[in-house]
DNA sequence: TAGGCCATCTGGTCCT
DNA sequence: AGGACCAGATGGCCTA
């Protein structure tokens, strides 16, 4: 991305005759060595004077602070000299800088990256209709919420309440998205699949999706699609219409899923549990894995023993649980779903 | 044009 | 000392 210079234009040349260095217009430099930079911004007004002469301390760059301080008129400063920004100490303080920005341009990125595996594995997707950050994550947060909810209380995804807790929190565009993705992508495309080719009943039936989310007044799409990969994988759940299905049989309704996985991760939260390799490297099957793991796994599972429960975690029912943040969700119905990302979260 | 979102630079702080 | 992390500041892009 193109960046303009930072700052005012006069916020370089007035910081620098304020710190008496720098006698080089350094505003012409490059920020960080890239092309897309043009300027060397100092203009942290709301943070005073930037001392950064006064690091970097060479000895043979020790000088004398000749600042007209005369002793007899203005009182000899404490503290550690204040050193002339000497065309060395500028180089070495470039070179530096533009080393840490380069670490943090790549720190940023692999965050934006994570950022980006975790919009994947968000109930809608859309390359071309990008969640925004915060968005994300809050969808992220409302997510593993309403799952949890679904594993602990049985709740059902077919459930107004569902999608409502989903969409919690989130910005009116961001709902609409969600609950158009929920509406169009699962009702129409996977559980059709499922009745087609595993013969599930009640999938896709005309009573509704179960993840049909009255909205009137929806904008009309583009939406996300709600991935087959990303919805739900139903085996030993009992409750739900799918709980006669045998997740080698319903496989070929799930698409495959490119890219690569770490093993799973509780929904917990508060443990990862280290297993077998990701079996998702090209693996069609993974959430036929990923449906066995669930359901093969207890919670809390056994690595949790000897540690304290979550206060009032939904997974663990009896502990009282205090909604964080500004959550709130209302009860609703009653089945058991799993979906792969439970059990499956990226990682660069 | 205002506001939201984003990338980038930057200095400070903490940690190893 | 150097790196990671963080938050503030800034300008660009996009959309309502």
């Amino acid at each position: 991305m193109m960046t303009k210079p930072y700052g005012k234009p006069g916020d370089v040349s007035e910081l620098v005759s304020s710190l008496g260095w720098m006698e080089e217009d350094l505003s012409s430099q490059d920020g960080d060595g890239t092309p897309e930079t043009g300027h060397y911004s100092l203009h942290r007004s709301s943070r005073g004077p930037v001392e950064i002469g006064s690091e970097d301390m060479d000895e043979e760059d020790e000088e004398e602070d000749e600042m007209g301080l005369d002793g007899d008129q203005v009182p000899k400063r404490r503290g550690p000299k204040k050193k002339k920004m000497t065309k060395a100490r500028q180089e070495r303080f470039r070179a530096r800088r533009i080393k840490a920005n380069a670490r943090e341009r790549s720190r940023m990125h692999g965050l934006n990256d994570a950022l980006d595996n975790l919009r994947r594995v968000m109930p809608c997707y859309s390359k071309t209709q990008k969640l925004s950050k915060i968005e994300t994550l809050r969808l992220a947060r409302n997510y593993i919420w309403a799952l949890s909810e679904v594993l602990e209380s049985g709740q059902s995804p077919e459930s107004h309440g569902f999608v409502e807790m989903l969409c919690k929190g989130l910005s009116q565009p961001t709902s609409n998205l969600v609950a158009g993705c929920l509406q169009l992508g699962p009702s129409t495309t996977m559980l059709n699949k499922l009745e087609d080719k595993c013969g599930v009943p009640g999938a896709g039936a005309p009573q509704g999706h179960p993840m049909s989310y009255p909205s009137p007044g929806l904008p009309s799409p583009p939406y996300g699609s709600m991935e087959a990969s990303h919805l739900l994988h139903l085996k030993g759940f009992k409750g739900t219409a799918f709980e006669n299905t045998s997740p080698n049989e319903c496989s070929s309704g799930t698409p495959p899923y490119d890219g690569p996985l770490t093993p799973p991760l509780s929904i917990s939260g508060n443990f990862a549990l280290k297993q077998e390799p990701s079996p998702r490297e090209g693996d069609r099957n993974f959430t036929t894995h990923a449906t066995h793991y669930i359901s093969s796994h207890p919670y809390p599972p056994s690595s949790l023993a000897g540690l304290p429960a979550p206060q009032g975690h939904p997974l663990f029912p009896g502990s009282r649980y205090e909604l964080p943040l500004d959550m709130a969700f209302e009860p609703f119905g009653q089945s058991h779903i799993v979906t792969s990302q439970m059990t499956s979260i990226y990682s660069e």
